[in-house]
DNA sequence: GTTACCGCTAACCTTTTGTATAGTGCTAAT
DNA sequence: ATTAGCACTATACAAAAGGTTAGCGGTAAC
């Protein structure tokens, strides 16, 4: 019985270090927040995502792929267009986000009122 | 007034970001957990959180006590006992562990069945 | 025909994060 | 007297994350 408990509790341990890896890192919500603001391209979410690489950038779309928020379209005309769009499985993470934010600002809140 | 949600977003980017940072890291999960089944003591809390190094548990506990997650009372006997707990205000991450929790699971059963 | 934009990738460097090992000063047990 | 436990800290190191610079092959504009 608290063998059960134990195991449940690792459980629920890892799903969340899950969770905070899929939306963690420096770069990742700014990312998501720069498409949900209907940018597309490559140059243009790196332009809006100040101060991040063209290599951190391509990484971190990739995970967002690999994770399914993000689809990936290469229109073969010439020049070749590259599109970037979140997929309506991103939008699972609005909730968390919600709460995630509430946290963070009640949070901060907090910590500046006790100096 | 696209300004202002602009402005809007970018403050609850980097309160998601506070949330994420007093949360993150590879052990501050598991020292919660540990202070959450009721272990005290420095090194109860490191036997229990299997790898932690000395070093690492030290500055867990100093970050989660400057954020008002953990209380440490030092017993001036002899020998010097100190006790660490978590307080009232660790309760208010209850509903965010949930969240995370509960997308995390949700989450890594997706992946799998995609496999 | 040089310049500039597009969507990247490679090589390398720095910073951050976490690990390993040892050792401090104290007490209490063997 | 040695050993072990307590609560740490110091030093050094390794791994991971992120940043910098340069460049590729293509198109399109001047």
């Amino acid at each position: 019985m608290a063998e059960r408990s134990t195991t449940e509790c690792t459980s629920k341990l890892n799903a969340i270090d899950d969770a905070l890896y899929v939306i963690g890192g420096k770069w990742k919500l700014r990312v998501i927040a720069s498409l949900r603001e209907g940018h597309k391209r490559f140059n243009e979410i790196q332009r809006v995502s100040v101060g991040i690489s063209a290599r951190v950038l391509s990484n971190e779309l990739k995970e967002l792929e690999m994770n399914g928020f993000v689809k990936r379209t290469v229109h073969t005309q010439t020049p070749v267009v590259v599109e970037y769009q979140l997929t309506d499985y991103a939008d699972t993470l609005g909730d968390l986000f919600l709460a995630l934010a509430e946290w963070g600002e009640m949070h901060r809140d907090k910590i500046r009122r006790e100096r």
